[in-house]
DNA sequence: CGCCAGGGCCTCA
DNA sequence: TGAGGCCATGGC
């Protein structure tokens, strides 16, 4: 395989190409500007210090959930409705009709599923705090989070590496896309495969994990809708 | 308008 | 174990 196109030599010209994407975003980042606090929502570049609160670290969870299959667009106000009806502590939201969850996530679709996934996650922090689990190795994190109905291998790797900044590759639609039309895999790779490959290769660097699922999607939004592909191969080949 | 979105579950070979 | 059907609203 040439070095030049390594995952590596890929990751670096994505980030030359469109810059830190500062994900997974969450809705109040409190940032210092001299002695002033600011409130900002979405997403937080080069702070990578986030998420700081058990809160969020729910938030990033449910929004993998509500992102399912979705514009990301839609799951902020579905969060903000979430919190209005007091449904943003796992004790809460696993007490809640699904019928209530349903209507406060509708904008995202699929909402009777996503209710009730957002229920098992919900029962499931209850049971196992952030604290607890974070200690595990990230294998039997992984392993706990897959047993979840609502949560496969992608929702997973995001839960583990934004929520609990573990190294964990996240694979999506766009990555497959990006590196099979670059001639770097097959098309019909597996998610263990693919993932086992690029891992392989990199060093397990939060920042550059993080950052780089973020890249791609952002690579992909642009350049690799579902049909037909644009030409954002020009950017990323020798 | 029609296509698509930061998937996952269930069923059936 | 893999392909196919299903879930469903909102953005552009």
């Amino acid at each position: 395989m040439s070095r030049k196109r390594s995952f590596y030599n890929i990751y670096r010209k994505l980030m030359s190409a469109y810059g830190p994407q500062g994900w997974w975003p969450v809705s109040t980042v409190k940032m210092t500007a001299g002695d002033t606090l600011l409130l900002r929502d979405g997403y937080h570049p080069r702070n990578y210090t986030l998420p700081e609160s058990d809160e969020q670290r729910f938030e990033i969870c449910l929004g993998a959930i509500l992102v399912q299959n979705t514009n990301w667009l839609n799951v902020p106000p579905a969060l903000k409705a979430l919190r209005q009806k007091g449904l943003f502590l796992p004790d809460k939201l696993a007490e809640a009709e699904n019928q209530q969850i349903a209507l406060a996530i509708k904008r995202c679709g699929y909402y009777n599923q996503k209710a009730r996934y957002l229920k098992h996650i919900a029962k499931f922090f209850r049971l196992h705090p952030f604290s607890e689990l974070e200690q595990e190795p990230l294998d039997e994190i992984r392993n706990k989070l897959l047993k979840i109905k609502g949560i496969g291998p992608e929702t997973a790797d995001c839960i583990l590496l934004y929520a609990f900044k573990k190294c964990s590759f996240v694979i999506d639609a766009y990555t497959v896309r990006i590196f099979s039309h670059l001639g770097l895999i097959d098309s019909a790779v597996s998610y263990h495969e693919l993932k086992g490959l690029i891992e392989s290769e990199l060093k397990p660097e939060l920042e550059v994990y993080q950052e780089y699922h973020a890249l791609l999607v952002c690579h992909g939004k642009l350049h690799y809708r579902r049909k037909p592909y644009g030409s954002g191969d020009q950017l990323l080949l020798p």
